[in-house]
DNA sequence: CTTTAAATATCGATTATCCGATACAATTAC
DNA sequence: GTAATTGTATCGGATAATCGATATTTAAAG
């Protein structure tokens, strides 16, 4: 289940442009608490030095050609490897 | 995202009780590689450890009582995580 | 302009996840 | 009942995810 930050981080920015901090508190919104800056900015250097983000002169992150290929491919994983997720959820509602 | 693994185990064992060889071959099947068995065995002791799986004569894992609180709190976070799973379902649909 | 605050970045340490190799145990096949 | 296979387990090493501390850069306030 290794990744699966990055792929997060990249269905984000897939969703919109966003710099470091505005991700920081997406994930906070999500997860409960805010990741700390030696949580999200490596991850981001790292995905950026892969060629799936790319950062404008604001420092704010899009996703690349490769990135969004990538997105594509964790999302079949995703997907195939939560393939009861609707059962997982009805279980969650009881 | 740190504890996927051991949550899906936990799922997977809510289901159906399951030997370690069981829950390799299931994993297999979600994720398109068999985790070798020192990705799953320390994992699994890991989990018995921490009291949420039991293991009985024939070693077949189950839930125990925390066990099952833990994966209840597991799928609220990971629904509250990935909030917007309809969406990510309907990306991937294109 | 300087001070303050916020965002970005790096570092060292810890835990989880992962592999392949090896070892040991239990089951199945002859 | 031995031999081969399968299942269980541990080990060492790698990478990802995480924190908190610190440092640096950038932006905002005064």
């Amino acid at each position: 289940m290794k990744g699966f930050l990055s792929f997060l981080i990249l269905w984000l920015v897939h969703k919109r442009n966003m710099t470091g901090a505005e991700i920081a508190l997406e994930l906070e919104k999500r997860k409960g608490r805010r990741p700390s800056p030696g949580t999200i900015y490596p991850v981001l250097k790292h995905l950026k030095g892969a060629g799936l983000l790319s950062i404008d002169e604001s420092k704010c992150y899009s996703l690349t050609k490769r990135g969004r290929k990538e997105l594509e491919a964790h999302l079949n994983t995703f997907f195939q490897t939560f393939c009861d997720i609707d059962e997982m959820r009805s279980c969650r509602k009881v």
